[in-house]
DNA sequence: CAACTGACGATAG
DNA sequence: CCTATCGCCAGTT
């Protein structure tokens, strides 16, 4: 019987599910790109995770700008939402170090 | 339908 | 440490 499988929700699409995950992560934490696949049942979809935000942030309110890259810094290129999203996080307790980075002992999102 | 793209990740050198 | 390359999946053109 396959009626177990999940009983609230899970049988969108990839998309749907990593949306639903960009949702779930609490303010003040991050989660990278390659953690978000993952979760959703692709570990090594990190590339469509990119462009879910992309096409969904425009259209629904996703918190984008705590999805970061494994090195724990911004990917965006500086004029094309770098700025943003840097503020952004800054404004929900996270610090940067001097390269940038996010501490990931600190505010790395660990979906228990 | 085929090729291209995208804010990545891991591995190899 | 750095660069290079492959892989990964879905949406666009």
């Amino acid at each position: 019987m396959k009626a177990e499988m999940q009983k609230t929700s899970q049988c969108s699409s990839f998309s749907q599910r990593v949306k639903k995950i960009i949702q779930k992560i609490p303010k003040g934490k991050v989660a990278t790109y390659g953690q978000v696949a993952v979760y959703a049942g692709h570990p090594r979809a990190a590339r469509q995770v990119v462009w879910i935000l992309n096409s969904s942030s425009r259209k629904d309110k996703l918190p984008w700008h705590r999805v970061i890259n494994r090195k724990g810094s911004i990917s965006l290129k500086p004029g094309y939402g770098y700025e943003i999203q840097k503020g952004l996080l800054r404004k929900e307790g996270v610090k940067f170090g001097k390269d940038d980075k996010i501490d990931f002992d600190l505010y790395l999102w660990i979906p228990s």
